[in-house]
DNA sequence: TCCATACATTTCGATGTCGAACTATTTGAT
DNA sequence: ATCAAATAGTTCGACATCGAAATGTATGGA
């Protein structure tokens, strides 16, 4: 197996500090690393549709959860992973592109929800089938099998970290 | 196996758009957000010691480069990842705070060269005994073998990727 | 030797996020 | 029925990052 830029971090590590085992870095420095390559893949591919990946964030969380009630700034928020001020913010600007509707719950004047216009419905669900695909260029050095263990242990990962949002 | 927050996303898009495969968002999406949970939780420990993540990185990267020629603010920038413009701030912080000096190169006086001071040194050792005893902490979930397993999981799709830092 | 080019770093303007303070609405205890 | 506390969203100020332009230094070919 080909060694890695980690590889090299924990053999660093090692010679300067061979009393500290440093194996941890070896999981969790990859786990960065990783995702941040993905998301630079993601970012690159969103702007050949004139996206930011919040906004597809925000769109796909919106056409996923159809089935439910309409969502909240508040609920949208805590399912992208965001404070609410950011996405008063995102809001706001996915409804000056006419991708969103506003409008105050009757039923609860505190709160907005957040609904796809036929733009945006359109829009993602345009992008996302080009999304996956663009999932699957990425994955392809791994086997189908070593996917599957991959989100098993990665699963393991967040369940024993309590991952997972408020209702 | 217990179900994730990631298995719920999936079963929506299942249920939406049953003619895509977003297997890959399994994968994917678990490498986000595990990510993001691990830094987080960096980021609670870290500010325990008086640090904000960036600065530990930058303190890290340079006390495990010891052995080789010290380290030029681009160096250091294309190491953790970020810009230049974005090192020149961090470096700037660091040296107010009494942690690295930063002196011209008399060799190429177009470089500067960034090192730890000696508390910058006695911080890092200090801190980095502490952090991987953490990161094990966040790891326990997953036997020693699932770990080797997880790592050389991500090192196989990290090279398919093409990471790696130029020289 | 001169000067165009390359290189290293910094400055600048714009962007997106955060936490805290603020406003508006609802709820619940009395 | 009233009002304090809880809840939802927005506004505000601070901060770290980015890309592009600017500054200063080195290199190599004529």
């Amino acid at each position: 197996m080909d060694r890695d830029a980690v590889d090299m971090i924990l053999e660093q590590w090692n010679t300067e500090r061979p009393d500290v085992d440093v194996s941890s870095m070896g999981v969790l420095g990859r786990l960065n690393r990783a995702s941040r390559l993905a998301s630079l893949e993601v970012q690159k591919f969103m702007n050949q549709f004139g996206l930011e990946p919040w906004e597809f964030d925000v769109l796909a969380t919106l056409r996923r959860s159809a089935a439910e009630a309409p969502l909240t700034p508040g609920r949208l928020a805590s399912l992208t992973m965001i404070g609410s001020a950011a996405m008063t913010n995102r809001v706001d600007r996915l409804v000056s592109r006419g991708l969103v509707h506003r409008e105050t719950n009757p039923e609860n004047r505190r709160q907005l929800l957040i609904s796809l216009t036929p733009e945006g419905l359109a829009l993602v669900d345009d992008v996302v089938e080009h999304h996956v695909e663009n999932q699957q260029k990425m994955l392809q050095g791994l086997s189908k099998n070593e996917q599957t263990q991959l989100a098993n242990l990665l699963r393991k990962f967040l369940l024993a970290n309590h991952d997972g949002e408020p209702s």
